[in-house]
DNA sequence: TTTGGTTGTTGACATGGTGTCAATTAAGTA
DNA sequence: TACTTAATTGACACCATGTCAACAACCAAA
């Protein structure tokens, strides 16, 4: 039981991750988290053998403490697949704000670093995997619009719904988290439903 | 007339444009700029005193030799705003692809230098007016859609037809640059037209 | 054609961040 | 106490950017 190594490798994850959801944003170093974890820089490398494995591991321990799969249980469990729609929107679109600084990290980075960019390709396919269970339960119900087959319909869910689009309309276009959210379920419903005299309320 | 430094200046920006638009993309640097261009490292700084400044001066270059303006004029002389909202789409569509290596390197740089941001910014605020005005076209002959307030609609459409989800329908989406045309097009219509008995062909 | 100023060349060096290594100290446990 | 594991310190390599100084090549005008 090597609870001591456990121990700080754990302090220095959280490290990262305050580090790197710090705002305002900045440019976090090794040398800063080993700061701010109160060990030195070489420590850290006995530990992750660099940066990139440093901020998968972060990701990796991001994922476990917010526990995304509770988070999607609404929308898994809705029954129509308008309810899924928004349970989707509302529990990816929320997430995002929680997870940005890592993501940042992860999106600065996997131009050059070809496992971070598989890490962050796994986790944005697993978001694309939900945006076609989404259509695909639209399909089920009759209810998506026959202008998208179901594969252009989920790329373009998946694009809409993200990183770097919620940073566009939060930070460019000035919108708070609520309107974003709303946005995007009016967007979304507008884009991909079947026309009927349907009012969007 | 010092005709010799304009000349090396630019053979300079025709040398990094080219390295920027290579493809497959690289990352490139000061010294590989120097080599394409036959001179050496040192002398770069002689011409621009530092990367980010090279960068700027590289897409100003970039707008004179391509001409933006007059892309836009079939946009900008459209009969209906419907007409305007297509040509907008095709020219600024078609110009990604034209500039998206220095684009990249623009987006990259960005989160650690000022003034490149500031650059990258004026740009995409022009495309944004250039959003806004098909927008106000649109309105103007009602046939925007009421579930959009003007600037609202602007944030949307500008949003959809940013860079990089330019990239993520090209390279993540397999999306080829008609199709993406033709998605943009139907998309944008759908979302921002009102709701008539139309059928979008 | 020589003189002078501009442009480019070479080599050396500072800086800042990542990653490595070796020797040493401090804990924690058998 | 003795052994193992973890952490510390200091030094160093690497790589890209940016700076500096001394020197060479070029072009133009007197």
């Amino acid at each position: 039981m090597s609870t001591r190594r456990t121990k700080t490798r754990e302090k220095i994850l959280l490290a990262a991750w305050k580090l790197l959801e710090a705002s305002p944003p900045i440019s976090v170093r090794m040398s800063d988290i080993a700061k701010e974890t109160g060990i030195s820089r070489q420590a850290l490398y006995q530990h992750f053998p660099a940066r990139s494995e440093l901020l998968i591991a972060t990701a990796r321990y991001l994922d476990e403490v917010k526990d995304v799969d509770v988070r999607l249980a609404p929308s898994r469990s809705a029954k129509s697949g308008a309810e899924r729609l928004d349970a989707f929107i509302e529990a990816w679109g929320n997430y995002i704000p929680e997870i940005y600084g890592v993501a940042k990290a992860f999106l600065a980075m996997k131009d050059t670093d070809p496992a971070v960019a598989a890490a962050w390709e796994d986790r944005m396919q697993a978001v694309k995997h939900g945006c076609n269970a989404v259509i695909l339960a639209l399909k089920k119900d009759g209810t998506l619009s026959p202008n998208f087959p179901p594969k252009k319909a989920t790329d373009i869910l998946w694009t809409m719904l993200s990183v770097r689009n919620w940073e566009q309309y939060r930070f460019e276009c000035g919108f708070s988290q609520r309107t974003y959210i709303k946005t995007m379920k009016q967007v979304s419903k507008r884009l991909l439903f079947i026309d009927t005299t349907n009012s969007n309320k």
